[in-house]
DNA sequence: CCTGAATGTTAGTCATCATTAACCGGTTCG
DNA sequence: CGAACCGGTTAATGATGACTAACATTCAGG
């Protein structure tokens, strides 16, 4: 059997078709809830012809939200990185979360009902790059409140994505600009309602 | 008079007993992802015992999310209709929704991975009541905006939603009555942050 | 040309479930 | 007493679904 090759690399057209498609049913129907002749047909091919992509579907899952977490811990750092202050690197940090909530609401979606399904190997790498985006959030955030104790810093990031990762069940209220400025807007204000209160 | 309770019967402890570790099992697995074996288990009978309650798997989750939807729109009206003000409505709408969330934590879980796996006619209900929840949060905050248009404090409300409904995801980061101050105090200047933005 | 890799296909195979059947010990109450 | 439930049990039954096998087809180079 050949190897399977590494997630991040040379993707072939046809892997990111799959798991395209994939994403799109794993957030509508479950993991469990999607058999794998589905995945198949909605690229046109059917069945197990999925096994000449991947070793699985736990395989195929474990890609899939290793690239999700890949792609918003980079994207955190980079913005970050590129910013001139705090308050600056946490606008750019809202900013990129938003973008990739209304650009993949399936990735999102999936991202956080799924995790329990990936068996431990993949499971134990995505959660350290889930930890390592929120301590992104938390240093800029420490660096704005220093008072503020960190494990507080940490349950208001999640609750910040909880409210940015809101997209999926409030599609088509707004118009995708509309959405972008009032989740950012919610979003600073319930940060910055963060300095009151101790 | 009593209202008329939707739950139609009395709850038999055992019934509760398996709807409360069902809603364990399905928030840590997933609804597909456990067998019925396990729920029995986990309430010390075995297997098909489960169907001396439940007509079936599927009806099991109906219930439980049905029940879940209940009792969120019924606090939220009663809260809505004790307040004295918009504002403190608000309060009270956000603190009724924390406390459940604290309370009950795999509910909530469930609650909004799940409903794709109910049947038709009870999807619906629960949609439906859902919706009247959502609506009892836009009235109130209609009347504290009266310039925002529905569809903006609607995506506010499931924003909110998301932020309240957060703590699965920080369990344990930050002692209940922290964890419920803070949220709240998010929340707040979540939807304060709203009047600023057109 | 011939070979072999890449990609598909269809027809098994084998587990895992949900659900049903067939049985059984208690408890209620007529 | 005894009939009828009630709430359990264990053993089928039947689907469904992941994965494997065996068998094409295309196409790129040598």
């Amino acid at each position: 059997m050949t190897v399977m090759r590494s997630p991040t690399r040379v993707p072939s057209p046809r892997r990111r078709e799959i798991l395209d498609a994939a994403a799109a049913l794993f957030a509508a129907r479950g993991f469990h809830g999607t058999p794998i002749e589905e995945i198949g047909g909605a690229v046109g091919i059917s069945g197990p012809a999925l096994y000449r992509h991947f070793s699985g579907k736990e395989s195929l899952l474990s890609e899939m939200l290793l690239d999700v977490s890949q792609r918003l811990r980079d994207a955190g750092v980079e913005r970050v990185t590129r910013a001139g202050s705090a308050a600056e690197a946490l606008d750019a940090l809202i900013s990129g979360q938003i973008d990739f909530a209304l650009d993949h609401p399936a990735l999102i979606t999936v991202h956080d009902r799924e995790l329990g399904n990936v068996p431990e190997p993949a499971r134990r790498q995505i959660r350290r790059l889930q930890r390592l985006y929120v301590e992104e959030w938390v240093t800029v955030l420490t660096e704005m409140y220093p008072d503020a104790p960190p494990p507080r810093l940490r349950a208001a990031t999640h609750a910040v994505f909880g409210l940015l990762n809101s997209t999926p069940h409030s599609a088509g209220e707004l118009p995708r600009e509309a959405m972008a400025a009032l989740l950012h807007g919610m979003a600073r204000a319930a940060l910055g309602g963060l300095v009151n209160l101790d």
